[in-house]
DNA sequence: TTGTAAATCGACATCGATGTCGTTATAATA
DNA sequence: TATTATAACGACATCGATGTCGATTTACAA
């Protein structure tokens, strides 16, 4: 279908590669997906894959860098220019754009985990994680210390502290979302419960 | 060195065989460890080793059982007889025997976790991980319950979502130690924040 | 229209992990 | 001591996944 370059083609290819690539990890997870679910999904052979992609794991980091891009950006964006609430601009980053506590979940959540939690003794995979991890931190962290300049949030919890304990608080609600059947899991209530958690620990009154 | 049985040495060997199996699961993690790696550890053959268990699984959902018959037992056996403070009741449960909350962690956490994330697309497995789940909150609703009807914790926070919440957060933070180097986690900071959290939901006053 | 670069293909060799099975060694019993 | 049941052994067949490579096909340029 398109021999001989042509560059538009190519990366056309590839984003339909990526494409099929996450359906079949969200359906098998990261370490029971193989390189054959993905080449079947994609309609492509398996020397046509591995034109693009060199391995598992270079296919999923594509896909990491993805929704990196995707969802980092924005928010970086807003925090240049100030912005009205760093409350709103707080939930927003936690929610998403609705800004409200639902009963959605990325469904690439588990996988990541996996993908994470499975490479764990690897140095390229912990360094990757780590990086990952800081680089949300370090956003949560600035939304909350320029709150707290700008006399909207209280000072009397850390901001290190305050950022990693809503990174461990999504990270425990996309655990517990991997594991049980989603009609199991209270997402809405937990976050409604945790938001009035930050409230008080930022001295917010209004929701 | 005992064949034609004897029950006592036939429960020895297990036991040799699952503690050298908790090793190569701590070093590997669950999807990486082999029979191979186990019966290496525990210095049996192929054959004798799944004379003891049928697969990997197998020797993995023993573990598990022999660590829920650990911790499980306790905090039951007191919930039975009336206990002077719930709230003390419930840090232990949290953070064991110490009470107090440290840097420490289960050296199975990580795989444990790997083991109920990567076995989430099986019946058996997810139904495993819904019960243990279960379990764990039907402790904590009852000593929250118990709480409440006693006076000694407020009802303004619902039991089954603060339940959940501590589930939650334990997962979180066992998730990030499992992803990030150890000296990256802030157990014992996040934890204290966390109890104060507890401390304002239950209405508690003292630490 | 023809030549060519390279994208696509799929058969294949390799590898590691698994579970089995016939053989061997040994603890209990008589 | 001889017998026997069975624990322990390890070679082996099997399987699935991986990554490679030579052959083939096709888009673009001349």
């Amino acid at each position: 279908m398109s021999p001989k370059v042509s560059k538009q083609h190519k990366e056309q290819r590839r984003a339909n590669i990526l494409e099929a690539a996450k359906d079949v990890f969200i359906e098998h997870g990261y370490e029971k997906a193989t390189m054959k679910h993905i080449l079947e999904a994609a309609n492509v052979s398996r020397g046509g894959l591995y034109q693009y992609f060199k391995n598992k794991e270079d296919v999923y980091e594509a896909l990491l860098e993805e929704s990196i891009n995707e969802s980092m950006h924005h928010t970086l964006d807003q925090l240049d220019e100030e912005v009205s609430s760093y409350w709103d601009l707080l939930l927003t980053r936690i929610f998403g754009k609705g800004q409200q506590p639902d009963d959605e979940m990325d469904p690439m959540a588990p996988s990541n985990l996996e993908f994470f939690i499975t490479g764990r003794n690897d140095q390229r995979r912990r360094e990757y994680g780590k990086t990952r991890y800081y680089t949300g931190l370090k956003i949560y962290k600035s939304i909350i210390e320029k709150g707290q300049e700008n006399g909207e949030f209280s000072k009397k919890f850390d901001s290190d502290i305050l950022a990693r304990s809503i990174i461990s608080f999504i990270d425990g609600l996309a655990l517990d979302y991997s594991i049980l059947p989603p009609e199991d899991v209270k997402l809405k209530e937990q976050s409604i419960m945790f938001v009035d958690y930050l409230k008080m620990a930022l001295g917010v009154d209004q929701g």
